[in-house]
DNA sequence: TATGAATGAGTGTTCATTCAT
DNA sequence: AATGAATGAACACTCATTCAT
């Protein structure tokens, strides 16, 4: 009845019909979610975006809750897998980490809506679902946290700042690209990746090479 | 059904009975929302635990919505406050830029819950007030943009990376520390204040210096 | 801070702000119970429109039913004092009772805000006020009934066809002129009145005349 | 709080419980609406009248004001079933024309709970309804008027007053119906609608025919 | 005569979820 | 694998009225 497809624009992206129903359902709760937030998306919303019915819904996911849950584990595991590209690359811990800083810049970029959601729903999730996003989520940290750590070791990096305040600086940095990042503006994400890591590199530079 | 006795959360602070009741409300939102999120905190829970009827609280606010402007309007006044008194400060730019930096790290940090609501619940805004609080935020960082142009004329600053960027990346981060800051860890607001300060200030570092 | 005074159009009668407080009241009141119904109308936008305060309103009016009450009383007083002057008039019993009836259909288009309320809100007085409301009605109706009694016996009017019924029909007929005339149309109220007074009268024709 | 026994009024008449929900709902909030009128009718008392929840009520009937739009459309359909068997009968034109106004007058009789719905709360129909019923409503009457003109035509009834007047001031007679009218005294709903459609025709014949 | 803060019961509506089929 | 009617608790918000001043 309500087809509340209008709102934050974008192409009337209607999922693919011949996607499985749970990517389908996966795929339109991450745009909605995105756009209205998840408190404000209704399963009944959702289920009508996707072409499906309530029951459908609930016979592949347990809850709304599961459902956003899903998203996450979607992007973690996403993320995941190219940072571990990166820490277990060859060259100098300099070029790796910048590489690797650029990456997470630039595919945060190509999926804001997942970071989106990330950030503003997070705290809607059930404990347990909350702890193990979190888990991972911290996982994932210490991988770029080892990174910097090697440098440390090695010289590349000033020790003077522990890796932990540098990492936390950082993503907060690109969390935060989802509230001001444009995909339709002058900057590509490349571009964006660049400049942090940039940035991020010369701020880790040992105090001394300025001296 | 209107339960005057608090319930919930934190060293169960009753707001001081004492102060009007437009300010208790708005103590006790910005604790509620920070603690459960605007979405989760319902009018009824508000008002039971700020002691005041709901008729009261409509009489204030006009809204629930206009609650949380309210609560952003206190944030966004004391920030764009404090930094204007560094903005106007002596000394060279990089001093007084990594004192403004330390310090809206510090007071961040002393006000957590006003961040967490801020990055959390903005989305919920009706479109004209966060239109409102889009702009004053973006005067705020104009504000800081300018002092890292003004080193950017000076030399003091590298001219490689656009001041934009650099705000953007260092407010990122900022704000990130709601998500991870604990105010009974083991680092004061003000050493993290130091170290992002820190690392900001060596980021912008002209490249040169390096060689 | 809500200013409804749009809606049904109408040239922004702000009621005179000599006039007493209780006669702007009633006088807001009758437009605004016309034109946005007595349960749609606040009383906080009622006292708005009127310029006074809530307190004010209530040291005049005991209830916000109250005031319905008076604007009833203030059309039945005018209604009833009008028909006293056609039923005391001299002549032949059809003239006076077609004048009567033409004269109730224009004053009842002059006043159609009254009517209006009259029929669509009577139901919202509690028990005791409506009791004296229809205790007058009814007052009105048997005067008017007098009248066509007068004319039975005197051989004017049919008479199988009791008096009660044709007052009711008539009245009907007024009654629902709310419904349907509107003041700017190409009927005047008095052409009105003259056409549903020769049908009225016709009506009551003894049938015996057609033979 | 959900309270599944019905309570309130008339020889209480908890609906057939075998009846569809919806029907159930429908013929329960017309016995309400007439009752109590549309505004003094929750719809906690509504869907507890009717043995069902509200969460039932929502899922048939889009809002409240839907469910009074519902009961409208039934009454509007019975009426204009009915009146155009009378328009296509065979016979004189005044028979037609009487036959026609005496079943609508009994009708309106044995049907006073809609017809008391229909002209106190129809102002509290959104627009957009309120539109659509007027227009079937419109429809109605023009059919009326047309065996009017039909007669005018043929010479059986007078012409110096407009069918339209006509028609208004027999409707609104029939409309009052629902304000006077007491199944239980002593005019029987046929009684009533030979009186009024003896008036009725009265009133149509050519005034020539008195002299 | 008038204020306006405060009350508190009540409103229509939403919505994630269940379950018989 | 999927339907859709039904649930029931919760929700934000309204409003006539009171009362200390």
């Amino acid at each position: 009845m309500d087809d509340h497809t209008a709102g934050g624009g974008r192409a009337d992206t209607a999922p693919d019909r011949a996607l499985p129903v749970p990517d389908r359902l996966l795929s339109v709760a991450t745009r909605l979610f995105a756009e209205r937030g998840f408190e404000r998306t209704s399963v009944q919303e959702l289920v009508a975006a996707a072409g499906v019915t309530k029951g459908a819904m609930y016979h592949y996911f347990a809850s709304k809750d599961d459902l956003l849950y899903a998203v996450y584990q979607r992007v973690l595991a996403m993320q995941t897998e190219r940072l571990a590209g990166f820490a277990a690359a060859e060259g100098p811990i300099g070029e790796r980490l910048h590489a690797a800083a650029a990456d997470v810049v630039h595919t945060t970029v190509d999926n804001l809506d997942d970071t989106r959601i990330f950030f503003r729903s997070l705290h809607m999730l059930p404990e347990d679902k909350l702890a193990a996003v979190r888990k991972e989520r911290r996982a994932y940290h210490e991988r770029f946290r080892g990174m910097i750590e090697e440098g440390q070791r090695s010289g590349a990096f000033r020790t003077d700042v522990p890796a932990d305040i540098a990492v936390t600086q950082f993503f907060g940095a690109v969390h935060h690209l989802s509230t001001w990042y444009r995909p339709d503006g002058e900057l590509s994400g490349a571009a964006v990746g660049a400049y942090f890591a940039d940035l991020f590199l010369a701020g880790l530079r040992p105090p001394e090479t300025a001296g």
